[in-house]
DNA sequence: CGTAAGATTGACAAGCGTCAAATACAGTGG
DNA sequence: CCACTGTATTTGACGCTTGTCAATCTTACG
C-alpha cells in the first residue's frame, strides 16, 4: 500500500491527509463539524498519485469530483491545435474537477503537478448533501459563483494586458491562495510550475514566458533558485498585475442555518 | 413612460414576460411546474429600461442578481486601463448577476444591449430555495458548474486563437444560445452588439474586430446589413472556431427528488 | 436637418510566436 | 559515485498578428 516502509518515518505531520478539510470554502461561513464529519464519510479514501499522473482525462465518463488533500493539481483541457489551455491550478485542501459534473463527458483534464494525495467524492455525495444539508450546499453554491469571478477576472487579465502583466498577476495570485491554507507562506515559495505550464496558463508560449520572467528577474523584480520563486519588489509586481481585490461574503443571511444545529435565537442575526 | 401609446398595439405574442421561465436551466433537469410557481412567486416586478443603461453598476452592494425576460444585456467589469472586459452576454430567459452573489462589492457592471425588461430577484429568495427546493438548488449550481465551464472554453479561445477564430466562435456560440430557447432562429440573426462591444468581449480593439469581419465578409463567410448577421460558411466558420462541443448532464440520478412531488416508483429511472 | 455614435481605412510600431539550436538539470541504472 | 538520458531552460533571428493614432465616412436619432 502507498506509505508503508522506511520513508514513513521521517514524516511527521502533514502526512496521513485528513478526510476532509473546509478551508477553501470556510470563508463564505463557517462550515459545522457535523457538516464536515457528514462530508468526510462521503468523501472517499486518499491514494497517491506520482508527479505528471493523470487523475482523471478529458472526455471520460463523469462519475463524481475530487478531493486534493496534498500537493499541486492542474485541471487543464486540449486545444484543437496541440495546445493546452491550464483553467486552474489546484492547491492542497481543494475540490477539483467539479465543473465537470454539469456534462456527461468530463471536459478536463486533471494532472499531478507534483505528487499528490487525492480522493474521489461520488455524485451520490452531493445529493445527499444538497438533501440533507442545504447550508453547505449554498456554500458550495458561492464557491462556485466565486470560481466564476476568478475566471472572469484571469479571462480579462489574459486578453488585455501583456505577459509581464499576466506572469506578475499569477506570482501573487498563487501567494494569496497559499496563505490562504498556510498562513506561513511568505513571498518566497516553492511553484512546481515548468515554464510551458506557466504559459498554457496565461495563454503564452513557454519560450516567451522564458524570456518575460527573465526581465522580470534582471530588473530585481522576482528571484529564482531551484523551483524556489521569492517575489522582491511587491509594489511593482503589484503594478503590473492590477488584478481586483474581491471581497467574498460573510455568512450571508439568507444561507438556511445549519442541519445540525437548531437555531436558538431565531432573529439573534438582525 | 416606455411601452405607452400606440407601438403596443402591434406587439401581441411575446410583450407582457413571463414572470419567470426555466429555458435556460431546463436542459439539467425537467422544471417542476410547482418550482417554477415558486420562483415566480420570488421573481421581482419586472420593469423596462433603455439601451445601454446600466442594470447594476460594479461596485455596488450586492443585494440580489437579475432575471432578463426581454432584450440582450452584457456583464462587463472595468479595467485598471480604462478598458472594459465583457464577461458575457445575457439573453432572454437567463439570470445576471449570480456571481456577484458570492462577493460584498458585485464584480460586475451589468448594462443593456438593446431596451430590455428586467427582474430583481432577493437574495433571500435564494434561502427559502435551498431549503425548501434541494432539486432546483442542484439544477443551479449545476448551472454555475457548466458557466465555468464555457468560460474556461471562452479563456481558451481568448488565449490561444487569433481574432478570425474567436469571432468565428462568438457568431456560432450566439447563434447556438438563441436557439435553445427560440428555434426559429436560423443562420441570420439580428446582432444588437457594436464592434467595440465585440473587441471588450474578444480581448481586441474595435479597429481590429472590423478589419477582421471585413475580411471575413469579403471571403464570404459571413455577409452583413443593418444590424442583422448572415452566417454564409459554417463549415469555414465552424473550423476557424474549433469550439469544443459540451453535452449538458440529463436529469443526473443524484439529484434529490422535485419537492412538491413524491416519486411514485422509486427506481424507474434504473 | 443636425449631431453624436459607430464603422472604416491607412500608416506605423510593438509584442509575441515560430523555428532551431545550445545549455542546464534531474532522475536512473550501472 | 558517475555516466547517461530525457526534460526543462535559455538564447538568437525573423516575421506575423495585433495595437495605436488619427482621419474620414456612415448611420441612427432627436
Amino acid at each position: 500500500m502507498a506509505g508503508s516502509g522506511a520513508a514513513v518515518q521521517q514524516i511527521e505531520r502533514d502526512d496521513v491527509p485528513p478526510s476532509f478539510t473546509a478551508d477553501h470554502i470556510d470563508l463564505f461561513a463557517a462550515i459545522d463539524p457535523a457538516e464536515i464529519a457528514m462530508m468526510s464519510e462521503l468523501v472517499g479514501q486518499p491514494y497517491t498519485v506520482r508527479r505528471r499522473q493523470i487523475i482523471r482525462r478529458e472526455g471520460e465518463l463523469v462519475d463524481g469530483f475530487f478531493f486534493l488533500h496534498r500537493g499541486w493539481v492542474a485541471s487543464s483541457s486540449l486545444l484543437d491545435d496541440g495546445g493546452r489551455q491550464i483553467t486552474k491550478v489546484h492547491l492542497a485542501g481543494e475540490m477539483m474537477g467539479t465543473p465537470s459534473i454539469a456534462v456527461v463527458k468530463a471536459a478536463d483534464t486533471l494532472i499531478a503537478l507534483t505528487p499528490a494525495v487525492v480522493s474521489r467524492i461520488p455524485l451520490s455525495a452531493l445529493g445527499r448533501l444538497f438533501r440533507d444539508m442545504p447550508r453547505l450546499a449554498g456554500v458550495l453554491f458561492l464557491h462556485a459563483q466565486m470560481e466564476r469571478i476568478a475566471l472572469a477576472d484571469r479571462m480579462a487579465s489574459v486578453g488585455h494586458s501583456g505577459a509581464e502583466s499576466r506572469l506578475a498577476a499569477l506570482f501573487l495570485h498563487l501567494r494569496d491562495r497559499q496563505r490562504l491554507t498556510d498562513p506561513t507562506v511568505g513571498n518566497e515559495y516553492r511553484l512546481p510550475l515548468t515554464q510551458e505550464d506557466m504559459a498554457d496558463m496565461l495563454g503564452l508560449t513557454a519560450v516567451h514566458v522564458n524570456r518575460t520572467i527573465r526581465a522580470l528577474e534582471q530588473r530585481g523584480v522576482i528571484a529564482r533558485k531551484n523551483r524556489w520563486l521569492q517575489l522582491i519588489d511587491i509594489d511593482a509586481l503589484g503594478n503590473l498585475a492590477r488584478m481586483p481585490q474581491r471581497e467574498p461574503v460573510r455568512t450571508p443571511d439568507w444561507l438556511p442555518p445549519p442541519a445540525t444545529t437548531r437555531p436558538m435565537t431565531p432573529a439573534a442575526a438582525a
